[in-house]
DNA sequence: TCACGTAATGTTTTCGTAAACACGATGTAG
DNA sequence: CTACATCGTGTTTACGAAAACATTACGTGA
């Protein structure tokens, strides 16, 4: 900076300011340090100025399973979001739901010295001695809606009773539910939301069979409701396990949707491909992480708004692997 | 930190040593510095160590399509693996492979000031423009080969070969081929093994379908296929695409694998679960986002290794999706 | 016994930038 | 025509930590 400063003929606060492109600057003498900026190969030094600012231009972002392509498009999102914003991200990833890894996150993140953060899927934001400084901004996407973060989700209750509404309309007695793991709050919401619209509709509620989220889990819960003859829908709590169903059913010799309707939620880029196109919600991410950046940002600049938490609404999207029951 | 000092009754160069787990602290200093830290709820800045020390203690990762599952795996595996090492991830995506985006994404990482870069599936490295300075470590994975950086990738011309080969034993007179986006050099290496496999064979090789890594374009591909009388084997250059050509053949009656098999690329999780599960390559994603950072950490500590090119090596999973050719 | 190495700690300086403050030139209102 | 705001710019200082250098207290070998 001071090399610029002497080239241009100004002094090293002029240079600040037209790096930082404050107003009070005359033109003339702007673009002599914009010319000797780009001759000298000028670049600002990050770490000193948020040593003297206190602002770093960087978001945590802490997420369980980028695997998973829900957190991935989220992340994707976020980050487009950011940069548009002019901050960067810093990424985080967590592999065991513990408080000991949430706990080691944030405090890497707090070192790391970001402005905000945003967390993908956690349930673990109410253990008290996660010690987040309360100045912190923090934004919770698709997190438990009991704690005192903004918030940003899909409204699970919408989206599983449309599916559900959806399969008791085409005359399904019932409907059985392959479940997300218990220590997701998406997938309790879900759970839920499908109870409440069977019991809503006086259909008989039978016993949800667990799975977590893989295809796996649902394969294996597709076994059994393969050998459950009364069993005509079912509706599983994410697409990879509906795929596992399927796999299940096809395995079994149960036809899909002739003896036996299956729907998905999350509508991922391969459900309209699967064997049979899955009827699923559908729900865009990538909205859920520009609206994360959105929030989040107000927090950092103080504008507190009184917007704290955001549903968006999914979609049911209804392909061939739903149709009325057997006769 | 001077309130750290002041409270243990030391400097704050003592503070500073006890912080960097230097060794020439005597023991009872160092607890009673660590007590006080403890204390005060001391957070070391990392603005300010960055700033003297020129060092950042965080990697850049440039990413196009996170939305991809074999990206996702990687940029997770390199956040844990980096972390580990007591590095932070700076995360940008990229959505468009121009030369402008990768640009701006350099320059945003030159400014967020990372210590190392690792650029997942880009192959706008040589355009010289780029500027990136020629101190800056980089490392590349799933890119170009020609290039002067260090790179770690699948050795896609073996696994290509493997399938094909697989294919080819099976009985079948020739494989087709649904190549990924000729801008993508893991897609032009599959499609020059695919052809170089069939040569070798004396196999006739027939025009590449193209498609863009999507289900929707191995559908559309698939649905050409489906009408060529004589294919009796489809190579998809990923599964993605793979199940698009399943879709399609399902849609057109041909049988898999009785009519006609068909096998991917990347063995992503559903992959067994698709119907008829599919033959394809494994690649351990996991493996290559380690050795990214592992061969980064070796550049940014001056550790010269002579390893430059890291290849692994992807292994050929048959299932269900490939047989013989029909009589 | 004395010169000197060494371990533990303190003092000063440095990193690159922006904020706070100061200053002169010009314009404007009373 | 004078007092006083305003604009463009320069000077000084602060940010928090670590490197470089200084100092003290010991121990040890010739």
């Amino acid at each position: 900076m001071a090399e610029v400063a002497a080239k241009a003929g100004v002094s090293s606060q002029t240079v600040s300011r037209v790096a930082n492109n404050h107003d009070n600057v005359d033109e003339t003498t702007r673009a002599k340090v914009l010319a000797a900026m780009q001759e000298l190969g000028y670049r600002p030094n990050t770490a000193a100025r948020a040593l003297v600012t206190g602002k770093f231009g960087a978001i945590g972002v802490v997420s369980f399973d980028v695997g998973a392509h829900g957190n991935a498009r989220t992340l994707g999102a976020i980050a487009d979001a950011a940069r548009e914003a002019g901050f960067s991200v810093n990424f985080m990833g967590i592999r065991a739901q513990t408080e000991a890894a949430v706990r080691q996150a944030f405090r890497h993140l707090m070192l790391q010295s970001v402005d905000g953060i945003v967390l993908i899927e956690s349930q673990m934001l109410d253990t008290p001695s996660l010690h987040l400084p309360p100045t912190m901004p923090v934004v919770v996407a698709d997190g438990d809606t009991g704690h005192q973060y903004p918030n940003v989700d899909f409204d699970q209750a919408r989206g599983t009773q449309s599916v559900v509404s959806h399969l008791l309309e085409l005359g399904h007695r019932t409907v059985h539910h392959v479940s997300g793991p218990s220590d997701s709050f998406a997938a309790r919401r879900r759970a839920e939301a499908w109870e409440r619209t069977l019991v809503a509709a006086g259909a008989p509620v039978q016993p949800t069979l667990h799975g977590d989220w893989t295809p796996e889990s649902g394969y294996l819960a597709g076994r059994t409701l393969a050998k459950t003859p009364d069993a005509t829908a079912v509706f599983a709590a994410n697409d990879q396990m509906a795929l596992g169903v399927l796999r299940a059913m096809h395995e079994a010799g149960r036809d899909v949707p002739g003896e036996i309707s299956v729907a998905g939620f999350d509508d991922v880029p391969e459900a309209r491909f699967f064997e049979p196109p899955l009827t699923t919600v559908h729900q865009d991410f990538d909205a859920v992480g520009r609206h994360c950046v959105t929030l989040l940002l107000e927090q950092i600049e103080r504008r507190g708004s009184g917007l704290r938490r955001l549903a968006l609404e999914p979609t049911l999207v209804v392909r061939a692997s739903t149709a009325p029951p057997p006769a």
